[in-house]
DNA sequence: CATTGCATTTTCAGATTTAAAAAGCCAATA
DNA sequence: TATTGGCTTTTTAAATCTGAAAATGCAATG
């Protein structure tokens, strides 16, 4: 039973409301306020319903619609992990592995690898089109394609973590900075989730995915939508990396604490502490690979604290 | 006669080569060289040949090859200023354009955008994809695209010049950063002849351009590809903006100046400095439009130095 | 023997068609 | 009277095909 792309994201999102408690058994689902709520139509709605239906989370009622029929811990385990299209999350990864690893060459055209890992021309196309987005491959002036050299390296892991120490502390310190209570309340759930769960048994997959929602969320409340893209923008291009290295998870537990603590000074209204926090947390991540001197922060705030 | 735009593109490039003086009267041009440099085939850059010798800028001999005929001024005026798809452009413009002043809803089907611009499949898919990776419209779940509030605001404005605040100097404090005496001199040059040119007279797309070049190609010598991939995005967005601004040519002198004062300081080594007036002069471009408090990355520097 | 000029092959974009999916509509119903 | 459930219409995605454009091979030439 194949069931459209769309039907199933809702499916999951649905099953996440249940879990979540947002719903209790026996609630009334409504095709119009769920369809809303997504921002689709009622049909991609209705047919999520019928799948949960088939799977027992849901009971139809004739003429009367869709009920919360039970709540098991099984359920809560079907919800799919991500919902994006499986293939195509699948072909990239393999590219950019293939590529990260220097599988294939720097230039090749959409036939190569059409050949080489059987795709068509529109799943090429799509594979392609999100590297490109995501600034590791463009066009060559005529045919063909080229990568880049970005993110090859081990040092792309420094790069990258010296750029959110620069503007994940300085995006609480934006003006238009606003506490929001939800968010934060939000991300202390899913991290101390995490410490109660025993880390051993989460899939690494959920632990990067975790731990990135968390900064991408709380950059958020900058109000500033630059900090934000950003931060969106090397994070996509650090998971691709970070994919490679099994993930360290004795580090996990002290993450998850520094989480919880800038979390804490953020709500007592110590966003300086909070920002502080935020790059020594940062800094932390980095100087486990290398040394890192910081010297040159200290002469520009010298330099700056002079010059006014 | 139409011929292929790449095959355009390379015959501009071709007469850049001869009027920046790199290629003089009577030289040889030889056909792999070239396309080895431009990242092509010998058949467009063939092509691109034939069109100029027919202009009367090249001159072909029997089975040796062309060369380069004569230099007029009148030459270097036919350069075409983009080599861009001219059409795609304009369509994104009109498009952006159309959005920023509200013409047109938040939530529109391709069809919609089809009829009202009379564009092909193709051609609107090319706009959105291009909209999309500038980060200002979004595919909706189910069918059609959103676009997205950011940079509709005035405020976008300062909220782009906050973030490039922040990203720029820092950008020349990254340890890996390097001065390249090649973008230097280069820079300086660009910056100079915009000084002696009578500014009044230049289009605003060149100030633009050239401006936005300006900081790139600095931010380029952090040498962390990062801090330059953000800079390119945010410029992107923030021509979107000025397109409709008049720009404000009283200004551009004094912030040519600037420029040339950022580069003297970086060829002297004194990177710190350039650091800070680079601060300074993004500030400058801010203050303009209101009145900034700055108190917030004194707070944060004297946090660390304490915290030290 | 490097380079040209032409011929040949390959690649890809655009158009067209077909299939799938989502949105909209409305009578039936609780 | 709000909501469902089936049905129709609209919209988009995928597959195929075709021709123009780009890449490449090679004999001819200086």
């Amino acid at each position: 039973m194949r069931s459209s792309q769309l039907a199933q994201t809702i499916a999951n999102e649905i099953t996440l409301l249940v879990t979540s408690g947002e719903l209790s058994v026996g609630d009334h689902l409504k095709t119009q306020q769920l369809a809303d709520r997504f921002g689709v139509s009622r049909s991609p709605v209705r047919e999520a319903m019928d799948m949960l239906a088939a799977q027992g989370l849901l009971e139809q009622k004739e003429n009367r619609g869709f009920f919360v029929k039970e709540v098991t811990d099984s359920i809560a385990e079907r919800v799919r992990e991500d919902a994006e299209p499986f293939e195509v999350a699948n072909d990239y990864q393999r590219l950019a592995e293939d590529w990260l690893t220097d599988r294939i060459p720097a230039e090749v055209t959409e036939q190569m690898l059409r050949e080489r890992y059987d795709l068509t021309k529109s799943q090429v196309n799509d594979v392609l089109m999100r590297a490109s987005r995501e600034g590791w491959a463009e066009r060559k002036q005529g045919y063909g394609w080229r990568f880049l050299p970005v993110a090859k390296t081990p040092e792309a892991f420094e790069q990258i973590y010296r750029f959110r120490m620069l503007i994940e502390p300085a995006a609480m310190l934006e003006p238009e900075f606003r506490l929001d209570r939800k968010i934060i309340e939000e991300q202390r759930r899913i991290q101390l989730r995490m410490l109660e769960t025993d880390i051993e048994r989460l899939p690494a997959e959920r632990l990067l995915h975790n731990g990135a929602l968390f900064h991408e969320e709380l950059i958020k409340m900058s109000n500033n939508p630059f900090f934000h893209l950003s931060l969106v923008r090397v994070n996509r291009m650090r998971r691709l990396l970070e994919y490679r290295s099994r993930v360290d998870r004795s580090r996990t537990v002290r993450q998850c604490q520094e989480h919880l603590e800038i979390l804490d000074l953020l709500e007592r209204g110590e966003v300086v502490e909070a920002s502080y926090a935020m790059r020594r947390h940062l800094g932390g991540a980095l100087s486990k690979k290398s040394p890192v001197t910081w010297s040159w922060s200290h002469q520009a705030h010298e330099k700056e604290l002079l010059g006014k």
